[in-house]
DNA sequence: CATGAATGAGATTTCATTCAT
DNA sequence: AATGAATGAAATCTCATTCAT
């Protein structure tokens, strides 16, 4: 890939890193495409020229933001691969690493946009499921089923168990950061995993 | 209060209905004024008449669709006033009430509206916080104090208990509905609402 | 009709002849509707209130003005009904006037934009033709036809006859005006005039 | 000349033949250069090099069109110069043949661009003037007064005749071709012949 | 009070033209 | 010499909002 390509595909990442922050702070339809074009420091015609129209660059944005969050969420995911003698302990750290990566940035914007834009993107949900909540709970309820075949946890129904974890460590998010508009202390996401994981083993433990 | 003034009222109801209707297809940005005096019957500068402007329409929109929200689920949570014999049973059936109101189309569409305009309307989330899902965890958490003074749960924190409730039951919803843009039957939402409270009970009951 | 619908009738009046003007001088592509608002003394929405939009202005910008041409074209055939004793003098007479307006900013403006246009609004052509060269064409072989009956004109094909009158006239007209960018003397006009009907005369006199 | 100048000059005349394509069938200001470019099977910057600019390009490529339309038409005319026993006949074939010409579709073209662009581009009058009417013209009161002088017409006065002569036959066209959007048959040009040739020789026979 | 008409401001998109390779 | 990429400028159209009736 010589100098030119690279020079190329660099101005389209810039491109749409800028159009997810602009759209994030803006919503799709206030954010502007020359405002997009400064936030990624190239002029108007270069957005058209890369990304036919607004929509088209908005569904791009949102599935290369997607991706992203997806990455990292696995990444929280591992140290349940090996987890050390203290079974609760580690599973509260993961809840407290999801916890953060959801209650952030990137995810909340996504939240916010997928839910504002889903009426006039049907096609959008589909777009960033492919990197959604199942394939999170799918690398979980893997996890799950693995610690129960070692006899470390009792999740017959790893898929089930897997959700329900989820829904009890991300459900109380919404109310307590206002949609993802106040930031939380990281002492309260850590009591927020540790009660999700304490009524988890209580019924799966 | 003569007919002139109940004409009037009469109208501003029609045009905050109206409001949210437009606002819920399109948008906040996307929803013009023309389109909502339009749906509410009326010609755009009577819109302006009785709410000065777009922002302000919009707000007492989502307020009265809220007022009435909440109206409803309280009404759902009647039933564990008076549970009988099976408790678990009286659970699901309220389990599955919310989970109707929740699935549904108002619900739905505040949601969005809320998720999509939080950053733009900072003061939304009280707007609608007072109509909120708190007013509703409150009144839940009345309920399961009550139950267990009564002997028949074992839910020593209820806040805490009533946030976990409706976190199990309305956790699941967003990806089963593809954030609400998919109804689903109501046999899946009993199942929803079983599920629910088999966890719930086996860590409360 | 009150003042208010008056009102309205003649701002759209004045966008159409505006609108005239502008595509005239710049033609279709060119013309830009700020232009067409300003020459009519409006803001921009309001031409497109009165009409949808730029092609839609343009075609009725066509039709008024194709419209206001016929009417001054039958109007100067008027002396044939009546023809003095000298039926040439008449005929130039008739002619010279048919070649002023030809030879005039208008018809030469009509034209220019008919040829123009023609592949882009195909359906222009039938727009302008309801007040075209047949209705004139027409208009003058009735009068030949009556001036036959009167035993004042050998025009057994009265329709031929008319074709060719105008051919003969008008056909210099495109070289001499130079496509309609010069204007023509008066005496120069009615030398066109006087050879046409020196020709038409022997063929049918 | 070297194969390299050639390619040179082929690139220049493949450009300016797709750019008469393109204009002819957009228009001036509706034809993107970009559009040509592609005609011509070049780059968009290619195209710049050989012409300087979009409105040099147009006259070049509006200058080489008309060339080669006269071209055409002046080798219509040979026949005048030895017309067999029956000049009637002679005359009606050129006629045909001229009238042939004169609908089709390089013509028309020429026609409607000049006839679009003649205020914005004054001086192409001149430029296809070089290769216009008055030329062919000229050539015809050259074949009408050596007719004369055989004895063969009576045209005294050649320019006003050959002028006259085309009136009549190119008179007709526009209505019936109306505009150069229809095509017609070739049946309907030879009747449009003959009836011109006919009242021709009435007057100068 | 309700409304038809008018407008100022701003959004998306296109295009002729120029660099850098 | 030819091209892919980038850009400044401008055009159509929409919309929230205000007058005048």
């Amino acid at each position: 890939m010589d100098s030119t390509t690279r020079g190329r595909i660099d101005k389209r990442q810039a491109i749409l890193e800028g159009a997810f922050t602009v759209f994030a702070r803006q919503g799709y339809a206030q954010a502007c495409v020359q405002e997009i074009a400064a936030e990624a420091g190239v002029a108007k015609p270069t957005v058209y020229n890369h990304l036919s129209d607004k929509a088209t660059l908005f569904r791009h944005a949102m599935e290369a933001s997607a991706r992203t969050a997806l990455e990292e969420r696995l990444a929280a995911l591992e140290p349940l691969a090996r987890p050390g003698d203290d079974l609760a302990a580690t599973l509260t750290d993961v809840g407290h690493a999801l916890l953060r990566l959801h209650a952030g940035g990137r995810s909340c914007a996504l939240r916010r946009l997928l839910y504002a834009e889903i009426t006039h993107f049907p096609d959008l949900l589909e777009i960033t499921n492919q990197y959604g909540p199942d394939r999170l709970n799918q690398a979980l309820a893997d996890r799950l089923a693995r610690l129960t075949l070692a006899g470390r946890l009792r999740a017959a129904e790893p898929d089930l168990a897997a959700e329900q974890f989820t829904s009890l460590l991300l459900g109380p998010l919404e109310a307590r950061t206002r949609l993802g508009t106040r930031t939380l202390e990281d002492a309260e996401l850590r009591e927020l995993a540790e009660a999700a994981v304490r009524t988890f083993l209580t019924a799966w433990g």
